[in-house]
DNA sequence: CTGTATCCGGCACGATACTG
DNA sequence: CAGTATCGTGCCGGATACAG
């Protein structure tokens, strides 16, 4: 994605842009799509996303935490556990997750669109 | 957007990653979006999308178009005129960039989108 | 297990000037 | 009008090491 417009910027007067302003990120959109699974923890996340990085991982899952998309709960435990799940206002992506999916699984004619 | 991945991948398994390496840059939804009404011109665009240079907006377009995701038209005449327009591909997006728009009316739009 | 800290390269993007 | 050409750069994102 483009790095889109740094901070949600009204000026524009397109809503399209500030939305995509708070899904820009390599990562973003196919850790909501992830997580319309359910909760997920770090690591499982780490293993459903092949190739991310724990640093772009953590700090995805920051940005996407301060936009309200999701929601970090940490148990305070000794082996540290934390699960990510979807706010309610991430779960409202929802349509425009399956919407792209579904685009993707369409047009790319993937044969192997197995459901990730 | 991100990055996204440079080309394609399929080693992912995702469509929704493949789908997006196809929308990822700065300005290319925004430019979808704005040709959901109808053809547009170069310039035309360039007035429709504030902040947008001549490089990136041809580059952006030149990328859509080998995505075969736009059409480019041009008319050999005097003064140039370049028309750029959906193609049957770019159009089936629409669902997903109408999800999108109305994603964020709902929950950027000036009253607090809450949603509980 | 779930992170932080640090270093660093690449390319995405911007600014400007020029052209058919 | 609709682009190229060229140059410069921010910062995104990867690799690696360390930490609670």
């Amino acid at each position: 994605m483009p790095r889109a417009v740094k901070k949600a910027q009204t000026s524009t007067g397109c809503s399209v842009e500030r939305a995509l302003s708070l899904i820009d990120g390599k990562w973003k959109i196919v850790i909501l799509y992830k997580l319309l699974r359910g909760t997920l923890r770090f690591n499982e996340l780490r293993r459903l996303i092949p190739g991310v990085t724990q640093r772009m991982l953590t700090h995805q899952l920051r940005e996407l935490e301060a936009d309200g998309l999701i929601v970090r709960v940490v148990y305070a435990q000794v082996p540290p556990r934390v699960e990510y799940s979807l706010s309610t206002r991430g779960q409202s992506l929802e349509p425009v997750l399956l919407a792209l999916k579904h685009w993707g699984d369409t047009n790319l004619s993937s044969r192997e669109a197995e459901a990730a």
